[in-house]
DNA sequence: TTGACAAATGACTCAATAGTCACTATTATA
DNA sequence: TATAATAGTGACTATTGAGTCATTTGTCAA
């Protein structure tokens, strides 16, 4: 529906400048040029919008992080490509950005932290398989000290060029932490957030992607799809879900061959995260 | 007056729990056990009341940490003395910092946003001066990167403790982020905030306190002191501040005399700022 | 042209909130 | 005890904002 899209689009430049709560729907409505009651035809509440947001941009962001990391073969590129691709997606979705660091730590709606933690704990995973694969057991007592660094290098370097206005020097930028990271990751000897802390403190959402919601997902790309191959490889991967038949090879070139197209991004992570890939 | 002290505690504790717009002054005086009108004889309004807040608490933090650096004489110690006094400040106005983090790029009020600006480059000229002091030449050109990765560093691990109860380990959580600021500090080679950009994004907030604004509030301690010693320092200070006329050695002592206390402590750090000390 | 259906409107309701003010209670003083 | 000064009250106003719904407008096929 083109008017849900309008909605968003605007309501995320107001929600960027003034901050959800400060945000009316009156508001919202005049800056796109539509009616109260429209609105509501789209959206059931205020709530369901900000929801659909943190979605939409997360399930972009997520997987666009997700993609580079699994996809950069080269361990010596992979922390830049990551920082680089991190960056850029903030930078690009820098709206999102901003609201997603004014109100992560909001505490409106039970659903809307639920949803924080859960995209958190994505990235938090993303973050630690690099860390894995790039130091191994040299850094088995210091992994998950090192996500928290990481995740402040990426929160206070944000805010420099989102609220600042900075300009961004994406390239420098991500050589500097990635220095930063190799330093960290290779001379840390005492850490202070260990794997015990982080399932202390660790909030029981037990929010597990299940085949179910995969398959929901999964019917709604093909419905929408037109590209053929595309549409056909998503029918062979709802089969292999079903009943897993075909080999790893197969697959993991169906998985290639829906993963750069725009609207298959989120369905694709979820499907490389529940075949193991 | 007693009630202005009831009201800021009493309001602290539901900001921190629902944050600052989601509070009425309505629930503010009902958990206080006063009317509504008894709110708007010590406050003029909400605002007052959260700049108030602001004022308080930033005020002892800001002084407890510039106090606890200007007063480690053993450089070997400085840093975790920094990390230890920040963070103790910290969980002892727990609420207090929950407030701050949550509401920090909130953009209610100019005069809100002005004071956390306004704190903030104190903060910031703190860790500046310890850098400077404990590495000299070595970070010349990292040094303003280096503040950030510090403030990064502190807003994270902040966050493990105020928003997800992670048991305080002060020691640890010190002693860990010493060893990450030697580590970036000494082998930190490619900056990403360099002094020009420093520059770039600084707000144009010549906020600089004035003789006149330090005469007013000397006077007030100066009313309020009970303490004969104490008192008769803020007394020579003040005529110093007028008719600067003392060696430097026994302002220096004037300063010590009252520095320990407890409602000196912001106007000893406004006139070592002002004496240059 | 008609009539059936969907899309869109905006005046309205209801709840909540910041701030006011005429009044009352309390305390200090003479 | 009487009086004045101060502290405190809570019903009230004015305003705003989320969400609703009776009505209008637009778009088809027949």
């Amino acid at each position: 529906m083109m008017k849900k899209q309008l909605i968003m689009e605007k309501a995320l430049e107001l929600f960027a400048k003034h901050g959800f709560e400060a945000t009316s729907v009156q508001q919202i409505t005049e800056h796109c040029g539509i009616s109260k009651g429209a609105f509501y035809l789209s959206f059931k509440s205020k709530d369901e919008l900000i929801l659909a947001l943190i979605d939409h941009f997360m399930m972009q962001i997520t997987s666009d992080i997700d993609y580079i990391v699994r996809n950069t073969k080269d361990d010596k590129e992979l922390l830049y490509q990551f920082y680089y691709a991190t960056f850029d997606s903030f930078h690009k979705h820098s709206d999102f950005a901003k609201i997603l660091i004014k109100e992560q730590t909001q505490t409106f709606n039970q659903e809307f932290m639920l949803k924080m933690h859960y995209y958190n704990r994505l990235i938090q995973n993303i973050i630690l398989s690099l860390l894995e694969r790039l130091y191994g057991d040299e850094v088995k007592q210091t992994k998950f000290d090192l996500i928290y660094c990481i995740k402040g290098f990426m929160s206070t370097y944000s805010e420099l060029f989102l609220f600042y206005n900075a300009p961004l020097d994406l390239d420098l930028l991500s050589k500097s932490l990635v220095e930063k990271t190799n330093l960290l990751a290779r001379h840390t000897t005492i850490p202070f957030v260990s794997q015990e802390l982080i399932q202390m403190i660790k909030q029981p959402l037990n929010e597990e992607v299940t085949k179910e919601q995969i398959l929901k997902i999964i019917e709604q790309r093909i419905a929408e799809m037109d590209e053929p191959i595309e549409k056909e490889s998503l029918i062979l991967l709802k089969q292999q879900l079903l009943d897993p038949t075909l080999p790893r090879a197969i697959v993991k070139g169906l998985l290639e061959n829906i993963s750069n197209h725009p609207h298959c991004k989120w369905i694709s992570y979820l499907l490389r995260c529940y075949f193991e890939f």
